[in-house]
DNA sequence: AGACTGACGATCC
DNA sequence: GGGATCGCCAGTC
C-alpha cells in the first residue's frame, strides 16, 4: 500500500520531496511542509533538513520561508531568488504571504 | 546513548 | 501589528 513514492524516508528526505512540488513563484511555510511530510509540529526539523540536505543545486529549497514570510536569516540570496521567480516582497523583508502562499499539493 | 542546538510555531504582552 | 517567550520534533555533536 503506500505506493512506491516513499518507502521509510526519514523527515529530511521527505521534506525535499515537498519542497519539490511546490509551484514557481509560491511559498510554503517549514509547518506545512512539516505536516506534508508527515511530521506535524517539526517545523524546525524541517529547516534543519534544508540546511544540512542540500542535495540537489536545482532544489528550490528558497521557496520555504518561515509562518512570518520571513526568509532564512544569514540568507540574503533567497529573497533575490524568490523575486526572480516573480515573488513579491514587503518593505519589511517579508514575503507576501497573501499572494504566494501555496496551498498544498493538492491546492496547484 | 545522551544532551544541545536550531533556516519554527503559537501564544502572550 | 510588532516584539518577546515558551514549547515541540528531529537532527547533529
Amino acid at each position: 500500500m503506500e505506493n512506491g513514492k516513499q518507502g521509510g524516508n526519514s523527515l529530511a528526505d521527505e521534506v525535499l520531496t515537498v519542497v519539490a512540488v511546490i509551484p514557481r513563484g509560491k511559498v510554503a511555510t517549514y509547518g506545512q511542509i512539516a505536516d506534508l511530510a508527515g511530521h506535524p509540529g517539526a517545523s524546525r526539523s524541517v529547516g534543519r533538513a534544508l540546511q544540512t540536505g542540500h542535495h540537489r543545486a536545482d532544489f528550490p529549497r528558497h521557496r520555504v520561508v518561515n509562518s512570518s514570510g520571513r526568509t532564512a536569516p544569514g540568507w540574503g540570496a533567497q529573497r533575490d531568488l524568490l523575486e526572480a521567480e516573480g515573488v513579491t516582497f514587503k518593505e519589511n523583508g517579508c514575503v507576501d504571504m497573501a499572494k504566494h502562499a501555496w496551498s498544498g499539493p493538492s491546492g496547484t
